[in-house]
DNA sequence: TCAGTATGTTAACGATGTCAACATACAGTA
DNA sequence: TACTGTATGTTGACATCGTTAACATACTGA
């Protein structure tokens, strides 16, 4: 990872400039990002990260959108898995969708936040982002053809699916439900109920 | 609103901040909220909003705290409302949550954001979004009581609701569903799908 | 009347993102 | 091999921002 000693030139600054970055994500939440600071770590100027993006945003958005990829590739291998039903399948899609988040807080809020909504052009951002939707109007679609839920159009069913998993992802993430709950049970509690819900 | 002609105290700066900064927050976005223009907005020096708040993040924190009992407001004129069903008032609760969301895309974030999350032990804030969850509470049991959903611990059932219509909010603001959506119907598909797996 | 307090101002500081000018290494070609 | 253009990294500087200290002004009650 490091740098030859001595040598002016890095090798392959980009990638870890993203690593770096997210490392920092990871340990001190976004805002602990700063051009000087990842420098710093990585033994290269305040500005070097100037020749690899355009600026801070670019640079958060590629972390952003790295963090999409990973999410999809989780949830990919559940698709992949063992072969279940797709009720099976959907419902543990769903529960990993929201481990992710808690085991990425603060990068899964950069994948949703300011930053990242400001770049929505960026193919990069918007095809990580977009494979993910995807993903789910498949598991939909397959869940559909089971015949287990509505024959309705799958996007809108898997906005309604989108919709619960990332709010409960997003409240538990930021504080708002209550320590003292028991997470797991309420998560399998809100697919299980979005999947009732969604019941032919 | 503005201060008597030449004065040099405000009469009441306080809530002068607060209301500029939401403006500011509907106008520009929560990033567009700085000391300095606040203050030139209101004819006065940069630093002046520091007699009345400890730091940024305290004004805006109190900014995100009005924002909730707006809500608050909102969803109580629901329930208190010509006396419907108790599904037909959470029904039209859960859309009106939505949105406010919609028509206060800033201010809706800043509730939900870093900054209130940085402060969740000021009171203030406390308060107003448990007052938020408590109302939740009270139609679930309502509607629980009723007779038209599972008999099961309320306070659960409200986060899953409340998970489903932040999760939608949060989806749409951010620009993450095609433009192309019927917003309506994908509102009402939402809270229409939470409620049928809730049902008993 | 006057002293104490609340409120507002000004000047300055450190941190941050960014850019321009410069320096160094590399890659391909003669 | 020597040379030249380009890619990559550095340094110094600037504007903006939040914040504080020192000071100024108005209000309030005894």
């Amino acid at each position: 990872m490091d740098k030859p000693n001595g040598a002016y030139h890095h090798g392959d600054l980009r990638t870890a400039l993203l690593d770096e970055a997210a490392a920092m994500i990871a340990e001190g939440g976004t805002e602990s990002v700063t051009m000087r600071a990842l420098g710093e770590r990585l033994g290269v100027s305040r500005a070097a990260a100037y020749r690899h993006f355009e600026d801070k945003t670019a640079l958060l958005v590629a972390v952003a959108a790295a963090g999409f990829r990973r999410l999809n590739e989780r949830l990919q291998e559940i698709g992949a898995g063992a072969p279940s039903s797709s009720l099976e399948r959907a419902r543990r899609m769903g529960e990993e969708y929201v481990r992710f988040a808690l085991e990425n807080p603060a990068h899964y809020r950069l994948m949703y936040g300011r930053e990242a909504m400001e770049r929505q052009n960026l193919p990069e951002l918007r095809d990580a982002g977009s494979a993910l939707f995807e993903q789910l109007v498949n598991v939909i679609r397959a869940y559909q053809e089971s015949g287990g839920i509505r024959q309705q159009d799958p996007r809108a069913q898997a906005y309604v699916a989108w919709s619960a998993v990332h709010g409960l992802a997003s409240l538990l993430i930021d504080g708002q439900i209550m320590s003292t709950v028991d997470v797991d049970a309420l998560i399998r509690q809100t697919t299980q109920t979005v999947l009732d819900g969604m019941r032919a």
